[in-house]
DNA sequence: TATGAAAAGGGGTTGCT
DNA sequence: AGCAACCCCTTTTCATA
């Protein structure tokens, strides 16, 4: 489904996106339109999902960086969906993934400072149905911290 | 040092960074010059960090993704720096964050596979010295997965 | 100093070979 | 797949308040 000449624009696109054509071009050893009709198809088949900024956390006051480890109730699995919507509208819940083996969640969480991450737990995130216990602990230094996944050269 | 517009240009950049000066002035009630000015200050103070395609993992056969807590041996912290560096050069980890408390760290692995994890866990990460415990959780569906932080508006 | 208008230049987009 | 032309949009400059 996807070549050597596929992987090789998303490598260049994640490192930057506004890369023109003609440079993109030059680098992967083809022709702007070339490329150009190839970038169409990977956003239609949705291999590249979106064109975004990233934006540096502390510049915009988020400061502190939460990972929450919920565990849920085991007997009633009922509560799993309401636990999933209620977090979804969580502005500081950056991600949510499901762990294998219990029933667990593990949450990224970016709030202003200290505070705000007790109010958010204590107000907002223990208030939910169906919590056996949560595990918290502040991230300090992000050593790496990339949406720029290695894209994989043999399929 | 950041007003609700640049905030809101933030936002609307977020959600879809090709967006035209003329479209981003329009849905922020402001002009063209004033709209471009402040995008560049925004990239001189980096705020903006940088510009990027989100790719589908699972379209680029990057199926498993995998959390490991990895808690390393209390006394001789002389081996952080090592854990650090070999870590940052392993294609296959997206994230790793210096959890407060104990000296851990906690991983967010990428790979094809779960035969890939196991390849990856004890011929590259389980050789690093200094290791006292790595706990691996497989991450089943994203509930939430963004890089869309909630810019905060007050300040 | 900040804004708007308008010129200039570059690059995305399309049709044709 | 590649070339070239077109046109739109980014970027710069300049005039104005």
């Amino acid at each position: 489904m996807l070549d050597e000449l596929d992987i090789q624009i998303l490598r260049f696109m994640q490192k930057d996106a506004r890369i023109s054509m003609a440079d993109l071009a030059d680098k992967v050893n083809s022709s702007r339109s070339v490329v150009w009709r190839r970038i169409q198809r990977l956003e239609e088949d949705g291999v590249i999902k979106k064109q975004t900024v990233l934006i540096d956390e502390t510049k915009v006051g988020l400061d502190v960086m939460v990972f929450a480890h919920v565990k849920m109730q085991a007997q009633n699995r009922d509560s799993l969906p309401g636990f999933i919507t209620k977090v979804q509208n969580f502005p500081e819940v950056m991600e949510c993934h499901t762990l294998m083996g219990d029933i667990d969640f593990l949450l990224k969480v970016l709030v202003k400072n200290v505070k705000a991450y007790e109010d958010f737990f204590w107000n907002r995130l223990s208030q939910i149905e169906g919590i056996r216990e949560i595990n918290s602990s502040i991230a300090l230094t992000a050593v790496k911290s990339t949406t720029e996944l290695t894209v994989p050269s043999s399929r």
